[in-house]
DNA sequence: ATTTGTACTTGCAAAACGCAAGCAAATTTA
DNA sequence: TAAATTTGCTTGCGTTTTGCAAGTACAAAT
């Protein structure tokens, strides 16, 4: 897969071309979710993404820095997915995404109750978040 | 165009269902930018979409909501799309997007500035932007 | 030694995309 | 006022991407 070529200069036409895809953002929110992955662990999101696909993204969002390969501790046949410094700074960007989500539609409460919990502190949700997802990179 | 099927219920996929592809996000900032479009106003932007997309995303963003036709004051062949309340509150969003980009590549000096000042006082910015593109409703 | 688990790859049909051309109504120009 | 141009699309069609199912290779468990 060769690298994609840019539309254009533009940050938020770049960024897309990078990860504005229906399914890069589900990939990354099931990694700051449960902070690591496996290839298992995405196919058995909501959304079922097939597995040609989920391989071809992981390839394109590892090769553009957003997440990172390792070994599982526990077997060689496992392999572990986490985000990049680049991929945690999605964050931000992520709870927006939720804040929206959050005006425009209903959400299931188990969101819905961290939700409150970032209205309540946003800057300080983000920190805290950040810190763990760093902590296993 | 039948409504889209939701792949789940989670917050980051419905809202991917809506906005989530390659170019609904770019026609938005168009209309962030430049407040109110007409259709060729969409076609001038620097990553050229092809006017068949283009008709097919502004539906799209107008049956979910996010924008709204209306007569151009000055020819009645013209028309003029602009974003409705729930479109502007991605506002924030769109931010996000450009303060990632600003941190992990070489944005154009014109965004570079606006950046600056966003990063001075987000909230103010965000503020002013929003009451400025309701100002058009 | 055989079965199961894990991470993919491959084949193929269906859908989406993208380019070019066409079209109807409104507007401008001659 | 007739012809040309602008504007906002639609249509055809070849190319690319997607999505489902099946297959494969290696590791691990039985």
């Amino acid at each position: 897969m060769a690298t994609t070529k840019k539309r254009s200069e533009c940050p938020i036409s770049c960024s897309l071309d990078v990860w504005g895809d229906k399914w890069s953002l589900l990939i990354i929110r099931d990694l700051m979710i449960l902070k690591q992955c496996t290839y298992g662990d995405f196919l058995k999101s909501d959304e079922k993404i097939a597995t040609n696909i989920l391989a071809a993204r992981l390839l394109m969002l590892e090769e553009n820095g957003i997440i990172s390969k390792s070994n599982h501790p526990d077997s060689k046949a496992k392999v572990l997915y986490k985000l990049t410094l680049k991929g945690i700074d999605l964050l931000p960007l992520m709870i927006e995404i939720n804040l929206w989500a959050d005006k425009y539609s209903i959400l299931p409460a188990d969101r819905k109750s961290i939700l409150e919990e970032i209205k309540k502190d946003k800057e300080g949700f983000i920190k805290n978040a950040k810190s763990e997802l760093k902590k296993v990179i």
